[in-house]
DNA sequence: CGGTTTGTTTGTCGTTCGATAAACAAAGGA
DNA sequence: TCCTTTGTTTATCGAACGACAAACAAACCG
């Protein structure tokens, strides 16, 4: 594959970089495409060229996001030896992500888009069906948790338990674009971990 | 205070509860004023001589909002006679509100306008402020418990267990947006209330 | 070199945005 | 009745929206 034509004078990786800032600060339907442009250093008819529409640029912006700012909460989910240890350290990474003192302070995933107008309901689904992806995702470390032997749970526990850390990973978002500070998600991590032991001895509930 | 001058043809009352509707389902910013003027009934000079602009409208219906909607989980707070017993009715009669059949499915305050244009910081602004009265709201009530002998616990606590489950609230909003019935909302409040008694013993934690 | 391919710039498409001025309509007061 | 007051309709403002066509620029190929 031989460089044909004219060679780009931007970086698309720089570019989209810059992008997914723009759409992180200020939301999907907040920005515009003069906005991008003007960020990116490019003209929108160049943004045509090389990303497709706003909504593909957006579609593109959220894979990047999900493997660069997604990255530590599903690695803490992944590589912790419990499935209590992976909830806790993905809560923690979770909340190391939205409290960075050089990005805004909230889940891209969960807050650029929530509602928004009826022209834009594809790009709405589009997210919501990765925050189901989350869910899924910590439902899954749940069952591994139980193959492995260290957590003992029903099949209806483990819906229950995986879409309870799921909502308290959205909430925690929601805290921090707030203005809730490190410290303050601590403490409500440390509430929330304060359930584990209830939801997963037989005994009680 | 007589009437003077040409009579109001429509009723100011419901035209406000139809804009109400309509910046529920699709936002602040995704809501423009010809879809206001269409669903309300009137042309869009009307709503400014009415209610002003756009945003002293918004600011409008998030009263009234707070009054109707926001209403059940106030009261459960309100009304119930310890402080467990009004967390855990204040969650149901959150959940209650966020799936009703005839209204979008998620809290009006926390998924309108959390990310937007530079140009309506202020309306994230007042909506964060309310947002933060929530949080308030609920500590004051654990306070209550505090003074009425039925709840044991520090002040660092009090924070602590009110921003957790103000964080809960926030959380059970995204999911019911994302298609969370009823029933599964209610064992996340299952799993969120298993923290209590640990939180509020002094010994464990 | 000319020809081809690709990227970028410029200009503009039709639409919609929030907001308002001017003209018209309907009530009370004198 | 005519004037004043208030509400509504109509038309339009300038700006911004997402999107794209055409013209221009810079590379490789033969």
């Amino acid at each position: 594959m031989v460089a044909r034509g004219r060679p780009r004078t931007f970086d698309p990786d720089i570019a989209l970089r810059t992008a997914l800032d723009l759409f992180w600060e200020r939301g999907y339907e907040g920005t515009s495409l003069n906005d991008l442009a003007q960020a990116m250093g490019i003209a929108s008819a160049s943004i045509y060229a090389c990303f497709g529409s706003k909504e593909d640029l957006f579609r593109k912006v959220m894979a990047l996001y999900g493997t660069t700012s997604g990255e530590p909460p599903r690695r803490a989910l992944r590589e912790q030896p419990t499935a209590r240890a992976a909830i806790h350290a993905m809560l923690r990474a979770t909340a190391d992500e939205i409290t960075r003192p050089d990005t805004p302070h909230y889940c891209m995933l969960i807050l650029v888009a929530p509602t928004g107008a009826v022209e834009n309901h594809a790009v709405r689904e589009f997210l919501a069906d990765r925050r189901r992806d989350m869910y899924t995702t910590i439902k899954d470390r749940l069952a591994r948790g139980v193959a492995d032997g260290d957590l003992t749970a029903s099949p209806a526990d483990l819906d229950a338990i995986a879409r309870y850390y799921t909502t308290v990973v959205q909430g925690l978002s929601v805290q921090a674009r707030d203005g809730a500070t490190r410290a303050e998600l601590e403490a409500v991590i440390t509430c929330a971990m304060a359930a584990w032991d209830t939801l997963t001895s037989p005994a009680t509930q």
